[in-house]
DNA sequence: GAATGTCGTT
DNA sequence: AATGCACGACATTC
């Protein structure tokens, strides 16, 4: 029952005194996205949160889905405690939490293939989209808490707007948005857990870790390597069940760990939404710290706690997390309606009455008081938070029962441990299912509320990260991936392997090519679906039923199983995906070159559309080869196997083909006709007429928007032999183009000098004899006061060489104040009373330019005064 | 849960 | 100025 409020809580810890740093506030401004986003139908409430947040920062305990984002907000400081003010971290960052990694990726990056750009692309999509979604796109500039608030406003209002617009609940605006907020959800899980990760190797967390490592146990981690295989798998396992059981009776689960997050469907499912009261709470590494002195925490941190202590014990181990983002698909849970949502019953009131959560805190805890985690444990009531839930007597503050912590049974965080005699990642789960070396044991069923098993991954210590979820789900194929971004949205794969390689090692060891064969065989292996559902998109197998419109299963396919729909039903042949083939329509080859060969029977027939204002059946028989003559047979269909490349009629005597249209259409490079050679350029129909050579215009494809399609002309074609002529008279136009172009912007630039010159002008006659105020002004005054707008517009007007420091200043000052042309009416209107004089050296150098010519600004340049080309031109190239 | 049909968006 | 009617969400019934 998590909702988009528990992810997005902001930093509790780090409040306002650290938000002064620029980029904190795009950091603040994407989690109070996350949270709106999170809640689409309840962007209010979502807002609201955000603004609480930012209120109750203090007082509030934090989920550790708050954490999340905190992990990305303070992912640089992880190992300063020095430069504290190291928060400048942008949205970006969550792409790239670890700077060495990253660095070392690189290379690898760039022999990459090419579409790395985009899917660069796609992690500033998310950023954007979000900060669109709040309309804070531009403006989000470094700025104070004020302006903060204000943008908060605007993003109100702006969401606001949106939700009355579209009332329906699910369209696929808000499916696409979904997937924005599940893949920045995602990278913020990542950032979050590569944090904790990083905690893991933490020396002085090691070291409060150490008593629960006797000798014996450490030398049972590590085996002598003169034992067998097996005695040393044998004696790791010992050394594991020792420690395991150690861990056990020491550590206390005082605190929720991280659940699932789920949406809210209903603005009003976020009203009062409050987080549980029993929330983990370590935010900074020092909490951690001290969490693996007292051993008390969230089941989370056990297993965070575990993995540093395997790591201590000189265990090669790794930190798995089964992250928990909101999800990218329309099936999923949303959190349920709280009972009696119209009271007055606020949700911890509701959570009171429910016995599984702690509820002593709620209301008093509002007092606004600012504590950190840190000093929290301080706090009057930590008492409370630290009393041993699971097991003997509690510390009951109130008359309120102790509530257990009901959780999953099943871990969102355990531990792999590497067996090495076998070369094998092995699981280790000391804090819930207390089991090891059991894969199979840790996926939560389908059903469970608080627990969904997508993505599994991996943290080594060095810092770089698998994703392991194959090894640990059952259905893979047939479910887990449903539930992922790779069979979301297009190019969704991609997208995830971007992400994760943010995290990966710059090359693979051998460790990782034997994981992923291991991982590659799981798939494999993985048991047909019994149910219908799970057949469809499945990527190995197949239903006739399932398949699309437009494919077809291959003449030889032969069935690889059944299925009954249901219990009680026909039995269906099961085929192989690498069996469908996608067949296409006479045109549809055509657009790709390729037409279909003679004497070819349809593999299949669709049927034809059926037109809208038709009500009397279908009379539309178009061109379709229907043979039976009343039936209204569809539009044939065929596959790659029965067309062959299109040839062009061939460019004879200097004569270009063409269609009907006088265009040529080559869709396709193969479509270019023998004989002929095609060219690229806009200016090649111009080229070619003014070569009074035969040409034709190639359509190289469709614009479809709405329901006209339109026609894309994009450069000739000519005869072969005329290409480089072409080209050549091409290029020269390119060039022509290029200078008028050039000529156009000295125009344009010297229209904004003449522009400035004649504001100095008029400046130099009102401000002249009042320096000493200027200057005053300019001394006294710091830089960074905020100033009438119309004074700062003034001042900027004034631009010189020797003023542009002082601009910068301002402009950073100003932040997203945009800046429209510097009308000169402005400052005249601004600066009445003063009389004409001699300006000095504020813009002197401007001024040694003869300013002629009146106020009239239509005046054309060269009219009122001159700059010298070169001038202008050196302007222009810089 | 599964099959079916309709509808809305593109 | 010139062509892509498919697919998912939802409701209903067995």
């Amino acid at each position: 029952m998590l909702v988009a409020a528990d992810i997005a809580p902001s930093s509790p810890e780090r409040p306002l005194k650290k938000r002064k740093p620029p980029g904190a506030r795009r950091a603040e401004l994407v989690q109070g996205d996350n949270a709106g986003a999170s809640a689409p139908t309840t962007s209010r409430d979502g807002k609201e949160d955000a603004r609480a947040r930012q209120r109750d920062m203090k007082s509030q305990k934090h989920g550790q889905q708050s954490m999340v984002t905190n992990g990305n907000v303070d992912n640089h400081d992880d190992d300063d405690d020095s430069h504290d003010d190291d928060d400048t971290l942008e949205f970006e960052d969550v792409a790239l939490p670890d700077p060495t990694i990253q660095t070392m990726e690189r290379d690898t990056d760039e022999e990459e293939d090419d579409d790395d750009d985009e899917e660069q692309i796609q992690f500033e999509d998310v950023d954007l989209a979000l900060m669109n979604s709040f309309g804070l796109g531009e403006s989000a500039e470094p700025e104070e808490p004020k302006v903060l608030e204000l943008d908060l406003a605007a993003a109100q209002s702006n969401q606001r707007r949106q939700i009355a617009e579209r009332r329906k609940p699910i369209n696929k605006e808000e499916k696409d948005r979904r997937i924005v907020v599940h893949k920045t959800h995602l990278l913020c899980l990542l950032a979050h857990v590569s944090r904790r990760n990083r905690w893991c190797n933490d020396k002085t967390v090691q070291k409060n870790l150490r008593p629960l490592l006797s000798g014996k146990t450490i030398k049972y981690l590590n085996p002598s390597t003169e034992l067998t295989q097996f005695g040393r798998t044998n004696s790791l396992k010992q050394g594991l069940e020792d420690v395991m059981a150690k861990f056990k009776t020491r550590y206390k689960i005082t605190e929720r760990g991280m659940r699932r997050a789920l949406w809210a469907e209903k603005e009003e499912h976020l009203k009062n939404y409050q987080l549980p009261e029993d929330l983990e709470t370590p935010s900074e590494r020092s909490d951690f710290q001290e969490m693996a002195k007292s051993l008390e925490g969230s089941r989370d941190i056990g297993a965070q706690l575990f993995c540093a202590l395997l790591r201590s014990a000189g265990v090669e181990a790794r930190l798995v997390c089964s992250l928990q983002p909101l999800a990218c698909t329309s099936g999923a849970p949303a959190m349920g309606k709280p009972p009696k949502a119209r009271g007055k019953l606020s949700l911890e009131e509701q959570y009171a009455r429910i016995p599984k959560y702690d509820s002593s805190f709620e209301s008093p805890v509002a007092a606004p008081s600012p504590l950190s985690a840190r000093r929290r444990l301080g706090h009057p009531n930590a008492a409370a938070f630290s009393a041993p839930i699971t097991t003997g007597p509690t510390i009951s503050t109130s008359s309120l029962t102790p509530k257990k912590i009901r959780e999953s049974p099943f871990p969102i965080y355990w531990v792999e441990v590497l067996d090495e005699a076998h070369q094998k990642w092995q699981p280790v789960d000391p804090v819930v299912t207390e089991s090891f070396w059991r894969p199979q044991k840790l996926e939560p069923p389908a059903n469970d509320r608080e627990n969904c098993m997508t993505y599994v991954v991996a943290f080594e210590a060095d810092g770089t990260a698998r994703d392991v979820t194959r090894r640990y789900a059952k259905a893979y194929n047939a479910k887990t991936r449903k539930m992922r971004v790779e069979s979301v949205g297009e190019r969704g794969d991609r997208w995830w392997r971007k992400a994760l390689r943010t995290y990966s090692r710059g090359h693979e060891t051998d460790m990782d090519q034997i994981e992923s064969n291991e991982l590659n065989n799981l798939e494999a292996r993985e048991p047909m679906p019994r149910n219908v559902a799970d057949f469809k998109d499945h990527p190995v197998y197949a239903l006739e039923r399932h398949l699309r419109r437009n494919e077809v299963l291959i003449p030889g396919a032969s069935a690889a199983g059944t299925v009954g729909a249901g219990s009680t039903g026909p039995l269906e042949k099961i085929y192989r995906r690498r069996d469908v083939r996608v067949a296409r329509t006479r045109e549809k080859w055509y657009r790709m070159g390729r037409v279909i060969r003679e004497n070819q029977v349809p593999v299949k027939f669709v049927p034809k559309r059926v037109k809208r204002d038709d009500l009397f059946g279908d009379d539309d028989d178009n061109d379709n080869m229907g043979e039976h003559g009343s039936d209204v047979v569809g539009n044939p269909l065929y596959t790659i196997e029965q067309t062959e490349l299109y040839i062009a009629p061939r460019v004879v005597d200097g004569r270009v083909p063409r269609n009907r249209f006088g265009n040529l259409d080559i869709y396709v490079p193969s479509m270019v006709p023998p004989g002929g050679a095609y060219v690229a350029e806009e200016y090649g129909a111009r080229a070619a007429f003014l070569l009074r050579i035969d040409y034709a215009p190639a359509l190289t494809g469709f614009h479809f928007k709405g329901r006209q399609g339109t026609a894309v002309l994009h450069g000739v074609v000519v005869p072969a032999e005329n290409e480089e002529a072409v080209r050549a008279v091409v290029a020269g136009l390119k060039d022509e183009e290029a200078e008028f172009a050039r000529e156009m912007r000295t125009r344009e630039v010297l229209r904004a000098w003449k522009r400035m010159l004649m504001n100095l002008r008029v400046r130099q006659r009102i401000w002249a004899g009042v320096e000493d105020d200027e200057e005053k002004e300019e001394g006294a005054g710091d830089g960074d006061e905020v100033e009438a707008p119309q004074r700062k517009r003034r001042r900027r007007v004034v631009t010189t060489d020797d003023e542009d420091e002082d601009e910068d200043e301002e402009d950073e000052a100003e932040g997203g104040d945009d800046d429209d042309d510097t009308e000169g009416g402005g400052f005249v209107r601004e600066a009445p009373g003063r009389n004409g004089g001699d300006v000095e050296s504020g813009g002197q150098q401007a001024m040694e330019m003869d300013v002629g010519g009146g106020g009239d600004s239509d005046e054309e340049e060269g009219g009122g005064f001159m700059i010298d080309d070169d001038y202008a031109g050196g302007f222009i190239v810089e």
